[in-house]
RNA sequence: GGGUGAUUAGCUCAGUGGUAGAGCGCUUCGUUCACAUCGAAGAUGUCGGGAGUUCGAAUCUCUCAUCACCCA
């Protein structure tokens, strides 16, 4: 059988994954030796709509490296994978396509239509990144596939699983322990989803805007003196009565919810005002002016107007000051007067005003800004830069909007999830990373877990009528709130929510809850549900129904997500999984999601579970292009991991990733830089084919301790040094460390100096058995040292020989320096040396490349002539010598050559150019010199020899000696270059 | 405005106190029977500026400049 000269990766790579598949090879447990330690990583899971990026691409391939290794180590491996049901983005998808296809839209099917639609888009598209991932490499149990929506009601067959179950037993256990609530706050909503969205789910985006100023006119005809001109000091020196308070704002449309005006209390414009009132333009709305440091002097006009429910920091004011909050628009954004109760009262809007009604925001804005400049009220323009936030999947501007939402108490969270960090029963790699985690901890806000989707875990809530103590039914809900957990205000009426993981423990709550109120059995319904499907009907005297809403809202994804460590392994039931697999050994991911993700995973299963989720967190950088913009679609900067494979193969993909993922700096992928792995893999196929060609075979039997030929010795030492540095830069996760390592191994050491060592080898009888059992070996250490970074033609190489198993399950090695033979590694040491030295000046002399010339020896040490003598073969052939002689001094015309304390020369004196050789020497003596120069000034430093260590005194003396002792061979050189 | 990080060869980047490195690119030479996706040789650096600590600083401290990212 003969190889080809490369490795076709297109070709091969397919039967390499079918080869694993039908192997189980990457099973849970697979290659776990007799007691072996548990290994687990946690596949962060993919949005199903997702297709693999190149952040993919190199997450993954830093897992598949620690679990390839691991498993080849005999650890008991999990590697768990699985996809996120990603709520917005899911939702999105899907209705595109109804859109597309002209189908009805959403709203029109119904909830439980579309969410059957969802599944059935799932069951087609969804998922095609777990193929992707397999082109890639990725050594995951694709057998214990996870989804966070597994076990949902409406999960077609195959959907089963416990994560349903387990996101609603997470709710319910933190609902509780009153580590969920529910209240009435300004949350980020999202007008173009219609849907509340969390804090991290916002970006803020710089934008032109204007600075607009509005004049408020001062009620029961006050006026006051203001400043409009002032003296070098800051004194005012002249001022103008106005009847008005100038205000400015970004978002003129919010006005019709002003319910008040702040300035600084300090303020000496202003701060006379305080308590009077300002009548608010076209509403007609009595405004009091209000102190609060939130209003800046410096900023605007000083005096801010004061919409509770649309902005957060006036949602902060309005509650110190005891303002009203007004929502003036729907949850599309759009201006809602008419009916709007909160808006009416008080008010007395003009009918431009009302003329609003229905608008967009930004249509109101100009419309609002036009009556103002009609009206005489608009002050004036100012252009300003700010922020405006954004939905991160809508991209339209966030509407701070007041609503009843879902939060988790974070706050509480947060200290088990800090403590751990802190201890350091997780640990954060980088650290810096761990400061980042830190602060955002300790100043973190309620998060926001209700969303107003169709497409997610239902929240486990049901409402009824309130009842009170007493069997009381409260008429109103203008009093205060009942002192009770639970309860809440819904369309005007008290409800009691009643929390359980299904509805059958609802039902059965909620009765006792009932019957406990009323004094009578009392029998829940759920909404939609028969008399008959409730199951009873009254028997007794004075029985009642009551009727239980579910609450609408879905749980935000991340908070399935959330659970991912123990959902996956079968909590809430008591696996063998979870026992054995958590918590689980490292989780690797990008720092876009520390806040998401890592954060929420700590802080929710410290809570659920009582252990911290992961031992280490390995944070990697980003994968940027060329030029070191963030990949993105819309930059059409994206490079497609799976077209990369295709052209370079999975292995040069992976091998460039590895090298580059030095720990915490940003990675700028380039072509030229794969195409250069791929050909390191190229070299390593033909180092196999020259092994090949010279019947190199696999010897199980072959021990590295009894081999006696130096060359062989040294590269079995080479390889040992190899499996220490490999294991210490993984086990730091230092990956570039490591594919740094191996590829100056395979290539710096086995290719150009051992395969080249090995030809003369090989053509002796007695030396070429053992080379050819040196030279396999060697190459199979290389072939399994590789193989996580580079599985494929590893794999294929292996499969060359006959083995008893594939390479993914072969032995770790544990060899290590004990295989350095010092002789050998000194001996070779210096023979490399030597040839690279002939090697340089032959070139630098321009001997012609062919020719084969004589190499003289002047003063060589008894090991150094012993080494010559022995390593002929190799510097005749590397070094193109055609005769060695020793000699008592140089001849005219000889090139001296120096190498580690040896003297040595070329006589070329027919070939040479003394010019060249002239400025050579001169080249190299005062390269030695300014190196000796350096040396000297500090062994003549009296401070150094008394501070520094012993070893470094003693390191720079014979480093001195031995660059004097060089230069002067390479003056006496110089000095007999001047007779010719 | 606050925070974090970066600044090393033409480019992209390693390098945690003791002789400045890699890959790519570039120049010259070479198709000797593993590989031209190759081999051999070579050039290229006041390690962003300044100050300090130290016997000794690319590395530690301070400061300035520039850039990037995150948070408000």
């Amino acid at each position: 059988m003969s190889m080809d000269k490369t490795f076709d990766a297109r070709a091969v790579e397919p039967r390499i994954i079918a080869l694993w598949e039908s192997a189980s090879a990457f099973a849970m447990g697979a290659n776990a030796r007799e007691g072996a330690e548990p290994f687990s990583i946690l596949l962060p899971p993919p949005n199903v709509t997702g297709s693999l990026h190149m952040g993919h691409a190199f997450n993954h391939t830093l897992m598949d490296i620690l679990a390839r290794w691991r498993r080849m180590q005999g650890y008991d491996v999990l590697w768990q994978p699985g996809l996120d049901h990603a709520g917005i983005a899911t939702q999105m998808v899907v209705e595109r396509e109804l859109a597309k296809a002209g189908e009805p839209d959403r709203r029109e099917m119904g909830r439980e239509a579309f969410v059957r639609r969802v599944w059935e888009w799932k069951a087609e598209s969804g998922g095609t990144i777990l193929e992707q991932c397999k082109r890639l490499g990725d050594s995951f149990d694709l057998s214990r596939n996870a989804f966070t929506m597994s076990g949902a009601p409406g999960a077609p067959e195959g959907e089963e699983g416990n994560f349903h179950d387990a996101v609603l037993r997470a709710f319910v256990t933190l609902y509780e322990r009153g580590l969920i609530f529910r209240g009435k706050r300004l949350v980020n909503w999202d007008p173009h989803f219609e849907t509340a969205i969390s804090d991290l789910e916002v970006e803020q985006v710089e934008e032109k805007g204007n600075l607009w100023r509005l004049r408020y006119p001062l009620e029961n005809g006050e006026t006051y003196e203001h400043p409009v001109e002032w003296d070098e000091e800051g004194r005012p020196t002249r001022f103008e009565t106005r009847d008005y308070l100038t205000v400015a704002t970004t978002r003129p449309e919010t006005m019709l919810g002003d319910t008040g005006v702040a300035v600084h209390p300090d303020d000496p414009r202003y701060r006379h005002l305080v308590g009077k009132t300002v009548r608010l333009p076209l509403v007609n709305r009595s405004l009091p002016i209000v102190a609060d440091e939130h209003a800046d002097p410096e900023k605007g006009t000083g005096a801010v107007k004061i919409t509770p429910a649309h902005d957060f920091n006036d949602w902060e004011v309005g509650s110190r000051a005891g303002l009203r909050a007004i929502n003036v628009m729907d949850t599309r954004a759009r201006i809602t007067l008419e009916g709007n109760d909160d808006f009416l009262d008080g008010a007395e809007p003009t009918p431009e005003a009302m003329a609003l009604h229905g608008l967009d925001r930004y249509v109101a804005r100009e419309r609002i800004i036009a009556v103002a400049r009609e009206e005489g009220w608009l002050d004036g323009i100012d252009e300003e830069i700010h922020t405006v936030p954004h939905g991160d999947r809508s991209k339209v501007a966030i509407e701070p909007f007041l609503t009843d939402q879902w939060f988790v108490d974070a706050k509480t969270l947060a200290g088990p999830a800090l403590e751990a960090v802190r201890t350091g029963r997780t640990r954060i790699l980088p650290e810096q990373h761990e400061k980042t985690y830190f602060h955002w901890l300790e100043n973190i806000e309620p998060w926001c877990i209700s969303r107003q989707l169709w497409w997610g875990h239902q929240i486990p809530v049901w409402y009824g009528e309130y009842v009170g103590r007493g069997g009381v039914v409260p008429h109103s809900t203008r009093g205060p709130a009942p002192d009770e957990t639970g309860v809440f205000q819904e369309h005007g009426r008290w409800v009691k929510a009643f929390c359980g993981p299904d509805a059958e423990t609802v039902r059965e709550d909620a009765e006792n809850w009932y019957r406990a109120r009323l004094g009578h059995r009392v029998i829940v319904r759920f909404e939609g549900e028969s008399e008959d499907e409730a199951g009873a009907y009254p028997e007794e005297r004075g029985t009642s129904f009551v009727t239980l809403t579910r609450d609408p809202d879905v749980l935000d994804t991340w908070f399935s997500s959330g659970i991912w460590p123990i959902g996956t392994l079968g909590w809430p039931e008591d696996t063998p999984e979870l026992r054995r697999y958590y918590p689980t050994s490292v989780l690797v991911t990008g720092f876009d999601i520390l806040f998401f993700w890592v954060a929420r995973m700590m802080m929710m299963q410290l809570e659920l579970v009582g252990e911290v989720p992961f031992r280490d967190v390995y944070i990697h950088a980003l994968v940027r292009d060329e030029k070191g913009k963030k990949m993105s679609k819309s930059l059409g900067n994206v490079l497609d991991p799976i077209e990369l494979i295709d052209e370079y193969g999975a292995d040069a993909v992976r091998f460039t990733l590895a090298s580059m993922a030095a720990m915490g700096r940003d990675l700028k992928l380039s072509r030229d830089r794969i195409a250069g792995y791929r050909n390191f893999g190229t070299k390593l196929w033909n180092a196999a084919r020259f092994a090949e060609m010279n019947g190199c075979h696999p010897d199980p039997a072959f021990d590295p301790a009894r081999v006696t030929l130096t060359a062989n010795r040294w590269i079995i030492g080479e390889t040992g040094r190899l499996r220490e540095t490999l294991d210490e830069a993984l086990a730091g996760y230092r990956f570039n460390d490591a594919a740094g390592a191996l590829y100056a191994h395979v290539w710096g050491k086995v290719c150009d100096w051992y395969v080249e060592l090995a030809k003369p080898l090989f053509a002796d009888e007695a030396k070429a058995p053992e080379t050819r059992a040196t030279m396999a070996w060697v190459l199979d250490q290389c072939l399994v040292m590789l193989h996580p970074f580079m599985p494929f033609v590893t794999e294929a190489l292996w499969g060359q020989h006959d083995r008893a198993r594939l390479l993914v399950h072969a032995d770790w090695p544990t060899y290590g320096a004990d295989l350095v033979d010092a002789e050998a590694d000194a001996e070779m040491g210096w023979v490399i040396a030597l040839i690279d030295e002939i090697r340089s000046v032959r070139a630098q002399m321009g001997v012609p490349a062919g020719a084969r010339i004589t190499l003289l020896t002047l003063d060589l040490s008894e090991a150094q002539q012993a080494a010559l003598a022995a390593n002929r073969a190799f510097v005749e052939r590397l070094a193109r010598i055609e005769r060695m002689e020793a000699a008592a001094e140089a001849p005219k015309g000889a090139v001296t050559l120096t190498v580690r304390g040896a003297t040595l020369c070329l006589p070329i004196a027919d070939v040479i150019d003394i010019e060249a050789e002239r400025a050579r020497l001169a080249k190299a003596i005062a390269r030695l010199e300014k190196e000796a120069k350096g040396l000297r000034g500090k062994l003549g430093n009296e401070a150094f020899i008394a501070r520094a260590p012993e070893d470094v005194v003693d390191e720079a003396r014979a480093r001195l000696e031995a660059t004097e002792e060089e230069m002067a061979i390479l003056r006496a050189a110089e000095a007999r270059l001047a007779d010719l």
